[in-house]
DNA sequence: AACGTCGGCAACCGCTCGTGT
DNA sequence: CACACGAGCGGTTGCCGACGT
């Protein structure tokens, strides 16, 4: 008689089964776990079992927020790519992971007028149904600054891997190579790969996001115009890349000047978290104190409070974001009073 | 209480890729 | 080079509980 191999769900002492023979020998080949362990299974269900399930250092459980924006971000620039995703998030599966996406963060998505597939705003979102034109313009700010931070992004990681990739090959090549010759062939393969337009400093398409949303600001106390210059980028050994925006605005009371600056972090740095979003910062900062900047603390307006209020008001310490994410994001402010403007 | 609908999630399916022979 | 096999990946299915009528 042919044992038939079950299907379904798993029971309890299947699983106990599974657990107690991995945990004594290991998996080694999948394909005998089964017959090892004195399961019914194929080795492939086993291997999924384990793989989602029952690893012991698998966090279960809702997923963060900070856990939700690393998610959106990286499926804008990874695309369905689950795995590559869930390296990202430690003890997250990329199962997990791709149904928290399909059963809600795409419908959040769209719920925002967001095409989830591609991360641009839904044009028919914008015309339709955002009735109110203020809605309109608000969301369609926020989805071309999302757009544009994303597209810039999404090259830094294409080029950042393809100089690594050219870098890690010219070390493997023979010694016998002379400097000159590994240049020559690094500098063809980077023509032949390279998009054929000359591409801009890398910050400056997110900075130029920044410069969008900071001036198009609401607040009409302030004028946002004076002293507003974009300064060079530069990429460090550690592969960092940073470019600022200096711009100054006159307030009531006081003259100041700011400094945004974007810094991609080395991946030695990431840890899976996600940047901060500086379209955060411009929504509290039209509607807060100059003080804000002084105490370094600012209200973080959440993609979720778009449907839930409740949460707008989460103060966070601007240090806490810095040390964590995909790319840094530093801001310095220089506050020189001038009694009663310029 | 019974029934229908919907959402969430575990599990499966089929394809691709890498590796060994 | 061709083939077989194992492992991994992304898409899809189906079960089950929650909720509404």
């Amino acid at each position: 008689m042919v044992d038939r191999l079950k299907r379904g769900p798993w029971k309890p002492e299947e699983d106990k089964k599974l657990l107690a023979y991995i945990q004594q020998h290991g998996h080694g080949s999948w394909r005998l776990v089964p017959k090892k362990a004195g399961l019914q299974r194929c080795g492939k269900s086993c291997r999924l079992r384990w793989t989602n399930y029952l690893r012991p250092d698998i966090k279960r459980g809702k997923f963060t927020l900070q856990e939700e924006r690393t998610i959106i971000q990286l499926h804008a620039l990874l695309g369905n790519r689950w795995s590559a995703i869930a390296s990202h998030l430690p003890n997250r599966t990329d199962n997990e992971i791709k149904n928290y996406w399909n059963t809600h963060l795409k419908k959040r998505l769209t719920t925002m007028g967001i095409d989830p597939v591609t991360h641009k705003p839904l044009k028919h979102t914008l015309r339709s149904v955002a009735a109110d034109p203020k809605d309109v313009s608000k969301l369609s700010h926020i989805a071309q600054w999302e757009s544009t931070r994303l597209e810039a992004e999404a090259r830094l990681v294409r080029e950042s891997r393809l100089l690594r990739e050219i870098d890690e090959r010219n070390s493997n090549k023979s010694n016998t190579s002379t400097p000159s010759d590994i240049l020559a062939a690094t500098s063809d393969e980077i023509l032949k790969k390279m998009p054929t337009t000359f591409a801009p400093p890398r910050c400056f398409d997110i900075l130029k996001a920044w410069e969008s949303r900071l001036f198009f600001s609401k607040n009409k106390e302030r004028s946002y115009h004076r002293d507003r210059t974009f300064n060079d980028t530069s990429i460090n050994g550690d592969g960092e890349a940073r470019a600022s925006l200096s711009f100054g605005f006159t307030g009531s009371t006081t003259d100041t000047t700011a400094e945004l600056s974007y810094m991609t972090a080395p991946s030695s740095r990431t840890n899976g978290g996600s940047p901060l979003r500086f379209d955060e910062i411009f929504e509290n900062w039209d509607g807060g104190s100059d003080d804000l900047f002084s105490e370094q603390v600012f209200s973080t307006r959440l993609m979720e409070a778009e449907i839930n209020p409740a949460i707008c008001n989460d103060h966070q310490d601007i240090g806490n974001h810095t040390e964590r994410g995909i790319c840094d994001v530093q801001y310095e402010v220089n506050r020189n009073h001038c009694n009663g403007g310029i």
